[in-house]
DNA sequence: CGGATAGGTATTGCATGCAATTTTTCATTA
DNA sequence: TAATGAAAAATTGCATGCAATACCTATCCG
C-alpha cells in the first residue's frame, strides 16, 4: 500500500497483501489458496510467498493442510467470543503487573495522556472518531509498556494478531451505531479506572476491570452479528462461517 | 530422532534437529546461526532450513535480525518467570472456563483418571518417575481439553514452548532434589482441588488454584538456580544468560 | 447403477544458482 | 592509538527447475 512496501522484502509484501485481501474477503472460508495462483497475483515469487504463507498461518488466518498446502481459516462466533475473552485475560495480566511493577510515577505518564486526550475528544463531542481509535490504541500500548513483560507481550501480540480480537476492532463499527456514544462513555471510565487501579498498586482491581474492559468488545460483537450493515465494518468479518450467524440469529429470538 | 524422521519433511527434520540441539546447549546465545552453516550440518538444503528457522523463530527460540538472518535467544532469569507466570495465567483461565462450560459429568473423567493414577503412583512410593511425569502432562492435557476453547489452546501452546515453561519442566528436576516429596505432595493436592473445584462450577477458585499451581514452576526454578547440578536437568537451560555471578567469575579467571 | 481403479493433471516440497546486501578485515591517516 | 575508509569475504533473499505427491477425472467392473 504504502510507497516504501517496494522498498522492503519480498515476503513482507506478500504478507501485506495476502492479509488485506483476506480480511477484505477477498477469499471464501475453506479455500484452498495455491502458491502457482497466488505468486502472480502478488508479484512475488514461489519462495517468498511461502514464507509469507507461514507467517500467516501463525497468525492464524490460514490453516495447513496435513497433505500440504494452505486454506483459508473460518471462525465461528464462539471463536471470536473466546479470543476476546483472552485479550481480557492477557490485558488484565497486564494491568495486574502494571499495578504490581511501577516504580516512578512519571512511568504512568504515556497512560495518563491517552486518557486525558482521549477526554479531550468526547468533550469536543467525539468528532475526530479516528483520533480516539489512535488514543485508545495508545492507551493499550502504554499499558503493555507498563507491565514491562516481553513474554506478554509477545503472547498479547499473537492474541490480537486476529482481527476481531484487536482492542479496536470494533469501535470503528461503533462509530455506526446510535448506541456508541454510551459504550465510549463506559470505555473510557474503565480506562480511567484501570489507570486509577494502576497508580494505587491495585493489581487484582486493575485485572477485573481490564477483563471487563474487553468484554465490552464482547458486546459489540453481539451487537454487530445482530446487524449486518455494522458487521461490514469490522474487519475479518467475511472469515466467519456463514452459517454460524444465521443459527445464531435463529436462536436469539 | 524416531524413525519417522526420515519420512516426514525435510523441513520438520531440521527443526526437530536445530531444537534438540539449541536446547542442549549446541549453541551459545546470541550467537549467529548461519544457513550455510546449519544446512550440511542437519542434512537439509537451505530453503526447507529456512522455514524451520521461521519456525523457532516463532516458538522464541531464535530471534530475527532487521538485517537478516538468526541470532540465538537469550532468557533472563525474569523471563523465565514470567513466562511460568504467563503459562499459570493462561491454565488458570482454562481452569475456569473448564469449571464453567462442562455439561456431562463424563467429561471430568480424564482429568479424574489422571488424578487417580497420580495417587497411585505416590502411593507406591514414586518410584516411577517418568509415569509420574506423563500423567502429570495429562492432567495437563485433559484440563486443556475440558476449557473446550482452541483460542485458549492456541495460546497456551506458545506459551508453553519455551521449553522451561512447560508444565513439568522443573518436575523433571525435582527428581534430583531431596525436597522433592514435599514439593510434589503439594501438587498433588492442587491437582485434586482444581479438579474439585472445575467439578463443583467454582471458577474463580479452579482459576486461582491453577495459577498458584504454576507457580510451584517458580519455587523449583529459584531452587534449580541455587543449584548447578539441577539446573542441568533443566532443557533449554543453556539459553539463560549468564548471570552477574558467572560474570565476576569469568573476569577473576 | 455404484464403486473402485487407473491415468492424467495440478500442486507442493526441495535443491541450487545468482544477485544484492551486510559484515568483516585491513590498510591508511589524523 | 583511535578513527576512517575501502575492498573483500561471507551471508542472506530470491527466482526457477525438477521430482514427488496429491487430487481429480474418466473408465471399467461387479
Amino acid at each position: 500500500m504504502s510507497a516504501e512496501d517496494g522498498r522492503s522484502s519480498q515476503m513482507l509484501r506478500a504478507v501485506l497483501q495476502l492479509r488485506e485481501r483476506l480480511l477484505a474477503g477477498g477469499f471464501t472460508p475453506g479455500e484452498r489458496v495455491a502458491e502457482l495462483t497466488l505468486a502472480p497475483l502478488l508479484g512475488v515469487s514461489r519462495t517468498p510467498l511461502r514464507l509469507a504463507l507461514g507467517v500467516l498461518e501463525h497468525e492464524g488466518l490460514l490453516r495447513m493442510l496435513p497433505s500440504g498446502g494452505f486454506v483459508v481459516r473460518d471462525f465461528t462466533t464462539a471463536d471470536i467470543e473466546d479470543a476476546i475473552e483472552l485479550r481480557g485475560v492477557l490485558e488484565g495480566t497486564a494491568a495486574r503487573m502494571a499495578a504490581e511493577r511501577w516504580k516512578d510515577a512519571r512511568a504512568l505518564q504515556p497512560m495518563q495522556a491517552a486518557v486525558t486526550a482521549m477526554d479531550a475528544l468526547a468533550d469536543a463531542g467525539m468528532t475526530d472518531f479516528a483520533g480516539y481509535v489512535a488514543q485508545n490504541e495508545q492507551f493499550h500500548a502504554a499499558l503493555l509498556a507498563l507491565a514491562a513483560s516481553p513474554m506478554l507481550k509477545r503472547a498479547l501480540a499473537q492474541a490480537t494478531a486476529l482481527p476481531f480480537a484487536s482492542p479496536s476492532a470494533f469501535v470503528r463499527a461503533q462509530g455506526e451505531q446510535a448506541e456508541s456514544q454510551r459504550v465510549l462513555v463506559i470505555a473510557q471510565d474503565q480506562h480511567r479506572c484501570i489507570l486509577d487501579a494502576i497508580s494505587k498498586h491495585e493489581g487484582a482491581r486493575a485485572e477485573a476491570l481490564a477483563r471487563e474492559h474487553a468484554r465490552l468488545a464482547r458486546r459489540n460483537l453481539d451487537a454487530a452479528l445482530r446487524n449486518r450493515a455494522m458487521l461490514g465494518a469490522v474487519p475479518g468479518a467475511a472469515l466467519l462461517r456463514p452459517m454460524q450467524e444465521d443459527i445464531a440469529h435463529a436462536r436469539s429470538a
